[in-house]
DNA sequence: GTAAACCTTCCAGTGCAAAGGAAGGTCAAG
DNA sequence: CTTGACCTTCCTTTGCACTGGAAGGTTTAC
């Protein structure tokens, strides 16, 4: 199979894979003898294994980690579950984070529905951090 | 004030400062006769309402936007409010996708807990996609 | 008087994960 | 025989927000 039919069954572009060749996570093909990439079937399974691996929040650095023990033969179960407690640990946080940030813009929007305009004095009152909100401004560069 | 003090009082460093200015975020300031930027107290709110608009998932030039209309003298409370709902939907949309990789990554760290390393055929059974470990076939992969 | 700390401009690089395009070679159908 | 789809390599660009470094000028402290 060529790369245009490994790509449309991998559901990814030519180039992408081409690129993850070159980032090492797909060793180097066959090639007919026109030089062409000649691809098995089962690459598909590990563009497959690529993309869910992707999906659980795994970088290409960290996938082409686990593939190449695994092509090793050694089971990478042991290295797989700590990339994926490091990576829960990291999307907790973030979510924290983003649910931090939603706090704010709700907050934002609230205050954006009762804003006069005329309470614009210096920076947008709507974006002020809510710490000089409450006293006077000072701010006031208005060109 | 020169650019390193106020790098101090804004919480940021003073590239940054220089980067911004060059971004269209910050006008060019006054300079020494040495030419060393001269910069006036109030601009460190404007670094502030920078680094809190950015906090509330804005990019730079969307703050260079507000800064622009808020600049001109006019309220930019409509524009505002529009950039707010639309990033409280993009936040809730990355919360979502987060939540369902969190739910992912707890399944794959249940499966590693009590994987046998034997059963590793192929690929990492710990991350094969579910639909390739069973006989069901729901396709439904997600982005 | 000198050394350190600070400032200037300009250019290049980082990280991630590709996408875009140029210049050319190959293959199958009509 | 020609068209056009597909393939090759190599190089550049994207987006975002910086960060690093070179080469030089200025200010401040001792």
């Amino acid at each position: 199979m060529r790369i245009g039919e490994l790509a449309a069954r991998g559901g990814v572009t030519a180039k992408t894979i081409r690129f993850w060749e070159s980032a090492g996570l797909l060793s180097d093909p066959a090639r007919t003898p026109s030089g062409y990439r000649d691809y098995d079937a089962p690459v598909v399974d590990r563009l497959r294994f690529i993309r869910h691996s992707q999906t659980a929040g795994l970088t290409l650095d960290e996938i082409r980690q686990v593939l190449a023990i695994t092509d090793s033969g050694e089971p990478p179960c042991g290295h797989v579950a700590e990339l994926i407690h490091q990576h829960l640990a990291d999307v907790n946080q973030r979510i924290r984070e983003l649910t931090e940030t939603r706090l704010l813009l709700g907050d934002l929007a609230e205050r954006a529905a009762n804003q006069d305009p005329d309470d614009c004095n210096g920076y947008c009152a709507i974006l002020q951090p809510p710490d000089s909100r409450k006293e006077s401004n000072s701010a006031g560069t208005h060109p």
